[in-house]
DNA sequence: CCCGTCATTGGAAGCGCTCTCAATTCCTGC
DNA sequence: GCAGGAATTGAGAGCGCTTCCAATGACGGG
């Protein structure tokens, strides 16, 4: 033991067996007599036997680490509800299935975004990936992971990602759609809609689901007005005000999220707009925000936990077959159930 | 090679060295002839190479990566704007420090609540913990960790675990001072505070620091009321209903955290107070809510990002000390400069 | 009572890298 | 041209654990 902390080797002496033996009993491996087990567990515990999880895994050739990679970048911060829900939701997975979890956070206008990313596996650190957006959409990114043998669970990857790589999340094209017919149900006719950041494919199906909704119900060209914002709070109050000025006023102004909803809401009491009566406004998300501002916001739910918890789920799936079965498990896509949320930030248009 | 991937021994066979020239090499060692290291670089290149971490750390004894680890539960949702704040600072921190950041929940009333966390040291999987609230506190567990050997800095700690454990955060107590003085110089007679959850020291600190402030002017027992609610919007919107239906209203009402702030505004609202003429609510962390939030807030700002970068940089000192002196470094805490941010929702008293 | 089986157990070869220490080479100065 | 010392380089011993494979022992059938 050599002062140092006790080691397999020290338990071995110590029961009188072989290294061999006390790996079996640790791993709960089969065929160790009762008797010895017990000689061995006693020993371990006599001991404060504690296993070294690096020397354990290089010679297994894993980590149970599973890394978790968002965006982030001094201008856009990360929106810290949407990633804390999912980074909890992981962590939850994570707990249960005995992996840990890595947090790499990686800015997505540099240039060796994709190398540092790759890193992290070409370097061993982890035995897979969960990718937030946009990376989840980077389809060159997923191929060079996969190239890399590396399990990968994309979050709200958007439908060309999809057929790359595995993924986890909502309906975003329905959602919208469901939304739209709701605004549309209340009576609305003429509609504005904030888009969110380019490259954000699965708030771009939200737009999709609008357009769908908006094509059925034949409202024309001319009562929609489309802004692109970029998730920004900031983005929502100037977006609406260009709106507002506008003239040609929409009478419900969807936002692809929740921020921007907020910042709608914002320049809309501005000018002297009472919400819902002179102008609907929702959002998508659900943070907590929504429910805390006044009036409170008509959104979509997305279970953000329930998310991350899949996605890790998924991931350890992969793994377990990586080095089980032959071919790769087959990519495929979970939907978990979104709600639209109805608050007080909507209502029928006045007059 | 084997079919796998290239490892130092494929590198050294193709540069004709011996594999611990290579290693020299890859660790910017002295003593390697310019020559044979440009060798040694191309055969790393033509093989692709690339470290296998886990190696590297096995035969180091180390694994450069930091535990971060923060409560949740079900019942008390961590404050992601909190926690994300901190983790980004720490992300950053570690990313040029070439550290890794694991993370780790732990249900703060669970049983094996320290066993979760020590195992995380005793496994091997880190080199060194952050712990944010109420951890940061929990002197058993840091000293237990220090028994172990294990750097550690504590997030914002109180009184009691900065005399254990190194720290870093706003000095809460001067926060809470200055904070009441403001309000105090805005000619508030009357107070209302409401604390955050048990526990929390560096939350009571802030309410010591009001203490302070309301001692010093004076300002008499039947003036001040004090709750204890638990940093959600809810504990918020309740007990300041409770306040406020007391009768013996106060004019200034001070929270232990935005969320409780936004909480007792709503439940101002919804009694038909207005903000600040009737009632000046204040709370503490700025939150983005607080912006958002009509009126916006005044509040209390603490550099989140600056404070996990900072713990980061503690932490790697402490390790890097570990390993070269000899004696332990000193215990220290670091006071990070924190701002009362003066919104709309304090203004003199009416009348 | 002997031999094939099967449950146990031990031995030893790695996993891929770091690091100590000895061997070798290269320069100096005389 | 050679000794002494510094600069390079190579060999090999781990780091602590998993796992393949051979060895041992017990048991039941022939």
């Amino acid at each position: 033991m050599r002062g140092g902390k006790p080691t397999i080797d020290d338990v071995a002496a110590l029961s009188g067996v072989a290294r061999a033996t006390v790996s079996r009993v640790l791993n709960g491996g089969p065929n160790v007599r009762e008797e010895v087990r017990q000689r061995v567990l006693k020993a371990v515990d006599k001991l404060q036997y504690k296993v070294n999880m690096q020397a354990r895994f290089l010679a297994g050739g894993k980590t149970q680490v599973l890394g978790l990679v968002y965006a982030s970048d001094l201008d856009s911060e990360p929106n810290s509800f949407y990633h804390s829900g999912l980074e909890l939701g992981a962590l939850r997975g994570c707990a249960e299935a005995g992996f840990q979890l890595l947090m790499h956070t990686v800015n997505q206008h540099s240039l060796g975004k994709t190398a540092k990313i790759i890193e992290l596996v070409d370097s061993r650190r982890c035995d897979g990936l969960i990718l937030t957006p946009p990376f989840s959409d980077d389809c060159d990114l997923l191929r060079e992971l996969e190239a890399r043998n590396c399990p990968v669970v994309c979050i709200s990857p958007g439908l060309a990602a999809q057929k790359v790589a595995s993924g986890v999340g909502i309906d975003d094209e329905v959602a919208g759609y469901e939304m739209t017919r709701y605004m549309l149900s209340l009576g609305h006719k003429k509609f504005g809609f904030i888009k969110g950041l380019e490259g954000h494919l699965s708030a771009e199906e939200r737009y999709s689901g609008f357009r769908r909704a908006i094509a059925e119900a034949g409202i024309g060209e001319a009562d929609v007005t489309v802004m692109r914002g970029n998730f920004t709070f900031r983005s929502g109050v100037d977006l609406t005000a260009a709106i507002l000025g506008n003239g040609h006023r929409p009478s419900a102004l969807i936002c692809a999220n929740d921020d921007m909803a907020v910042g709608a809401l914002f320049s809309a009491h501005k000018v002297g707009l009472n919400i819902p009566q002179d102008l609907s406004i929702v959002g998508f998300d659900d943070t907590p925000v929504s429910e805390i501002i006044w009036p409170p916001l008509t959104t979509v739910n997305q279970p953000l936990k329930t998310i991350g918890y899949r996605a890790v789920e998924m991931i350890v799936e992969r793994i377990k077959a990586g080095k089980t079965a032959s071919g790769p498990l087959p990519v495929r896509f979970d939907v978990v159930p979104h709600k639209v949320v109805m608050r007080e930030s909507a209502s029928p248009p006045q007059g």
